[in-house]
RNA sequence: GUGGAUGUAGCUCAGUGGUAGAGCCCCGGAUUGUGGCUCCGGUGGUCGUGGGUUCGAUCCCCAUCAUCCACCCCA
């Protein structure tokens, strides 16, 4: 048994190397949100256990076994949100935005559930979200699917995800439908295997997604959820697919689609890849009008989406659709040696910092002679490094040397500088 | 929760029943003030952990932990 203290199992960190690609992403999906006039909400990571019984099911797999829960010093019981919809829902009812008013919120961050990790799955991972409240149309369903779409295009994603659509119906609609295909498969239970057996008492709608193929012509014969929607939600679904084939948005109708959460109705949908693996949703969602009723709330509306933060990573990663620009990198490196140098180098660091505030710069530190200074620049990755010694020093110049090119070096005065390092570096402070 | 694979240097990996090696990285030197290419040298390992077999285990056996992949489930 290992004393040594680790992450704990399938929580990652998030390397140095990896940053930029994490805030090339968030800087992508929080202009996107502006861009649709969605505002950010930031809830707790911790909830009442209580929030996310009632709103993702009692039965399902992630109440059941995969909640991060424990008990409070004061007895409270209290759960590490496993999504982020529930908690949504609830700061929105509590803080009164939900009364008389529509809302488009989206949020981003970690989740928490104890899974098994695989390739795209971790205990913690991210999301981000989106929650439209207090809109009944299919416009508002078509609204999230478009800006979901708009971000792929702009990560350079769209030809990579195929969008998969479908309706469940009213809750009435999809209660008796469910107790339709409980009797379908209860008359050949025979033909079930294992894990469609028990999904039989669990999640009956579930055994249409049955990846195993002997399955396969039970369930074609299975009676199909379409046709036993309601009117309404009949309406509601094809005035949606009319609004995306009006707007070009692409789909495949899936009557198979089934979502996992207990709380979805109407509408749902699915972004998948077959890049990914076994993992190949990149992001989920779909309408749950009856969710804010069922924590206490006013009959309202609901249509959203969440995506898996990793799982986008990972594709991007797998295409090579990052952008090299995503890497920051450094303009100036600066190098100092020699007995009078003492603090000149960090002095005239702050010097340009305060002179070309947006200049990305690093002063050496840690001493060494030359020809290690200017090897860390060099692998730093600075455009150029400023050499002080003590030459330059007693000449109050400085000696630029260009590490991207073959240009010769140049020595000018110190205060000079600030005028000539937007030409020579080729951009603007 | 179930199944399979894998754990040797910071990284990628060789290797053998007689207590370990390469490449990359890092550091130093060739160049006492000049990176990239080259050459030379160096730092770095409880061989995941615990137990068993054995004169002797990094290697064989058992357990355990971790990682990866798949199932289940889900973003």
């Amino acid at each position: 048994m290992s004393k040594k203290i680790q992450a704990i199992r399938g929580m990652n960190d998030l390397l140095p190397e990896q940053s930029p690609v994490w805030q090339y992403v968030e800087s992508c999906v929080r202009a996107l949100m502006e861009t649709y006039g969605y505002a950010e909400i930031r809830t707790p990571i911790l909830e009442q256990t209580a929030l996310f019984a009632r709103s993702i099911g009692e039965v399902t797999d992630i109440v059941e076994k995969e909640m991060y829960t424990f008990n409070d010093r004061n007895g409270d019981s209290l759960t590490l949100r496993p999504e982020g919809t529930a908690s949504c829902v609830r700061a929105a009812m509590e803080n009164g935005l939900l009364h008389n008013q529509t809302q488009r919120l989206w949020y981003q961050g970690p989740m928490f559930r104890h899974e098994r990790p695989q390739k795209g799955r971790y205990r913690q991972f991210h999301q981000v979200g989106v929650e439209a409240y207090g809109l009944e149309g299919p416009d508002i369903d078509a609204e999230v699917i478009l800006l979901t779409a708009r971000l792929w295009r702009r990560l350079g994603l769209n030809e990579h995800v195929t969008l998969e659509l479908n309706s469940l119906g009213s809750s009435a609609a999809r209660a008796a439908y469910r107790e339709t295909l409980v009797t379908y498969f209860e008359q050949h239970r025979d033909v079930l295997d294992e894990d469609s057996s028990r999904r039989l008492s669990t999640n009956p709608m579930r055994i249409l997604d049955s990846k195993n193929p002997d399955m396969a012509p039970i369930l074609a014969d299975a009676p199909r959820l379409m046709d036993h929607l309601d009117d309404e939600s009949r309406e509601h679904f094809e005035q949606l697919t009319t609004l995306l084939d009006s707007v070009g948005i692409e789909y495949r109708i899936n009557p198979r689609l089934v979502r996992g959460l207990d709380y979805y109705s109407r509408t749902v949908f699915e972004w998948t890849t077959d890049a990914l693996g076994s993992q190949g949703t990149v992001c989920a969602g779909g309408r749950y009008d009856g969710l804010v009723e069922q924590l206490g709330g006013k009959p309202t509306p609901a249509v959203g989406f969440a995506m898996g933060m990793e799982r986008l990573i990972l594709l991007l990663e797998t295409l090579d659709v990052i952008p090299d620009d995503a890497q920051p990198g450094l303009d100036v490196y600066i190098v100092g040696q020699g007995e009078q140098i003492h603090g000149t180098t960090l002095q005239l660091g702050e010097t340009l910092r305060n002179a070309l505030p947006g200049i990305r710069l690093q002063v050496h530190c840690g001493g060494g002679g030359f020809r290690s200074q200017i090897k860390k620049a060099d692998r730093s990755g600075a455009q150029l490094a400023l050499l002080l010694g003590e030459e330059e020093i007693a000449n109050d110049m400085v000696t630029i040397k260009f590490l991207r090119n073959d240009r010769e070096q140049v020595s000018l005065p110190q205060d000079k500088l600030t005028e000539q390092l937007p030409e020579l570096l080729g951009r603007s402070f």
